[in-house]
RNA sequence: UGGGAUGUCGUCCAAUGGCAGGACACAUGUCUCUGGAUCAUGUAAUUGGGGUUCGACUCCCUGCAUCCCAGCCA
């Protein structure tokens, strides 16, 4: 794994340590177990979109294929057509794309395999493995047991090998209504583990199924396909979540009392949790019913397709499933964890452009009413390769409301009355008055004097300003409208058995209308992304920008120290 | 109360009998035409109790805590 490791930081992905998958694969590889060969698959179930969660999950298949030099088989795991949409099967071809992966051509489909995994039903029951049972789904479950107590064995039990194939054809045939008969596994109805005893293997279902149309009325279980499945396609290593651990017996009795060829090593790890949203699809799917959010794809949604309409980079979301790790611990990762992914690779990458959220209305005095000119910005202070560009500059300009204050605290560095700033890549200016609404006192524009010898932002006399400020030329100023995502949920300071829904944060979304940009911005096109200077980074919406009107969700904040300063002075105040 | 799993800085992940380390977060400082970025420094942890050992996060015993399982869902 180390030449994996070094290999990564030659490319710039992060170096991280390996991980206890890793070092059974190593070992398995090692032993020649396999033939050295390494198969991994994704498995959704095509009934909702992914998120957060998946990408984990995808990038823990698809890199340890990519590690190992093996494969990774993207398989649609539609087994059940009363939950499962086709709809959703593009969604999911498109998000893991998205993130990066390749399935080449193994995009498989449970469904695919009904035909075979028929034929394994009737082995089993051959085999005297499996029964044909009449009894009902309550009466399944009176004979189950509870957690403490056994279980009692069906009457339908001693059935005879002929008798259970003809009855099994029966049901095929649909002979049988929906919940009349079930196949199960013969194993044992004592065990301590529920999915023993005697688990449904085929339930009677006459509906359509999205892609075998009405050629079956009976579908076989989770249980009885996934193993099935993995073993038809070779996958050497099965990695799921946790809770799949109570059905690694059944995943391994299945495949042993059958005649398969590849016996693949289930493997569980912890699902991903992460503060400050929610991941489960019931609650996902709860926010888009009642209208919380505007779709599956609303850029506060954790869903990859909520992340990247946010603005979300693939490479981001790939380090921090890098650097989260991945291990069988129950854990909640904190949502900074992805903050910080997004703005290190932003910080690399986004083009710097000045555009004013709030805007207040500052005029020159001094400077010459009908004259404007053009002044040079940096693109990208850390990439120099991407350029200069030009910026108008007049006499009335915007600047953010925030970014002025009449009776500043101490550590309050920006304009304020008598106080020289500069205005970013253009001139120090000092503000002299103050212009107020007469009823209500809010402040409506300020008027400053501007040096013109600090031209470009620096002065020949080397005194130096506490600050800079960002700022638009009124005239030349772009109309946009600006939506301020921020994490869905508050953070949770004591815990909670509450609905989630009263732990939504109320400014998850702010929209802001008539906010002012600078014309550079005329030329993003839908997915752009970039920095508002000392704002934070910005994405055009790729529904609702064009460039008529222009809209920007907020990807993420810029650290803000000030933000921090101010918040420790409330509490002290308090 | 049956079965299965898990307990390491605030958070996530390492250390596989030999100096408990990294990332994020936090704090302090540096630098800066973004209160951004950078750079430097610091705070901070082995679930309790026994045992084995020269030496235990690691092995053994025993508590405690947390998570998962009683779908004809996956």
């Amino acid at each position: 794994m180390k030449e994996n490791n070094e290999a990564k930081n030659q490319t710039g992905e992060t170096n991280t340590p390996t991980h206890f998958i890793q070092n059974i694969i190593t070992e398995d590889v090692a032993q020649g177990n396999n033939n050295g060969n390494v198969v991994t698959r994704f498995p959704p179930e095509p009934n909702g979109y992914l998120h957060i969660g998946h990408a984990k999950s995808i990038c823990l298949n698809f890199g340890l294929a990519r590690d190992f030099k093996g494969k990774c088989h993207l398989r649609l795991d539609d087994t059940n057509p009363c939950k499962e949409n086709v709809e959703y099967i593009g969604s999911i071809k498109e998000d893991v794309a998205w993130l990066g992966f390749n399935w080449g051509d193994n995009c498989f489909f449970a469904s695919d395999y009904f035909e075979q995994l028929y034929s394994f039903a009737i082995e089993l029951i051959k085999k005297g493995k499996a029964y044909v049972c009449d009894l009902s789904a309550e009466e399944i479950r009176e004979y189950r047991g509870t957690l403490t107590e056994p279980g009692k064995e069906s009457p339908c039990r001693s059935r005879s090998s002929e008798e259970n194939i003809e009855l099994f054809q029966k049901m095929r045939a649909g002979e049988y209504a929906n919940g009349e008969k079930t196949l199960r596994a013969k194993i044992d109805m004592t065990s301590g583990n529920l999915n023993m005893r005697d688990p449904v293997l085929y339930r009677i279902l006459k509906v359509l199924h999205h892609r075998t149309g009405d050629k079956w009325c009976i579908y076989p279980m989770y249980d009885f396909t996934h193993c099935l499945s993995d073993s038809l396609e070779g996958i050497t290593h099965s990695i799921c979540t946790l809770e799949f651990e109570d059905h690694r017996p059944l995943y391994d009795w299945v495949l042993d009392n059958l005649e398969t060829s590849c016996h693949p090593r289930q493997i569980e790890f912890a699902r991903l949790n992460l503060t400050n949203t929610v991941m489960s699809k019931r609650k996902l799917l709860q926010l888009v019913d009642e209208k919380i959010v505007s779709g599956w794809d609303d850029p506060v949604m954790p869903t990859i397709s909520g992340l990247r309409r946010r603005g979300y980079t693939p490479a981001s979301i790939r380090n921090f499933c890098d650097r989260i790790g991945v291990a069988k611990r129950d854990s909640t990762v904190d949502m900074a964890l992805l903050d910080f992914h997004i703005r290190e690779d932003l910080n690399r990458s986004a083009r710097r452009v000045m555009a004013v959220l709030r805007p207040l209305k500052l005029v020159i005095d001094n400077y010459p009413d009908a004259q404007s000119e053009e002044l040079d910005a940096i693109n990208n202070p850390e990439d120099p390769s991407m350029g200069t560009r030009q910026v108008p500059f007049s006499k009335t300009l915007y600047i953010e409301q925030e970014d002025f204050m009449e009776d500043a605290p101490k550590k309050y560095f920006r304009l304020t009355p008598g106080r020289e700033v500069r205005l970013r890549y253009a001139y120090f200016v000092t503000c002299n008055s103050v212009v107020k609404d007469d009823t209500t006192g809010e402040i409506t524009e300020i008027h400053c004097s501007y040096d013109p010898e600090t031209r470009g932002g620096t002065a020949p006399d080397g005194r130096k300003v506490k600050s800079t400020i960002h700022w638009v030329s009124a005239s030349h100023a772009r109309d946009v409208e600006i939506r301020l995502y921020a994490h869905l949920l508050l953070d949770q300071e004591t815990e909670t058995k509450k609905d989630f829904k009263e732990l939504i944060n109320p400014a998850h979304l702010e929209v802001l209308q008539g906010c002012k940009a600078e014309p550079a911005l005329v030329e993003a096109a839908p997915g752009d992304r970039f920095q508002f200077e000392r704002q934070g980074y910005f994405c055009a919406d790729t529904k609702d920008h064009t460039p008529e009107s222009p809209v920007f969700n907020r990807i993420v904040t810029l650290r803000d120290t000030w933000k921090k300063i101010q918040n420790k002075n409330q509490k002290k105040s308090k």
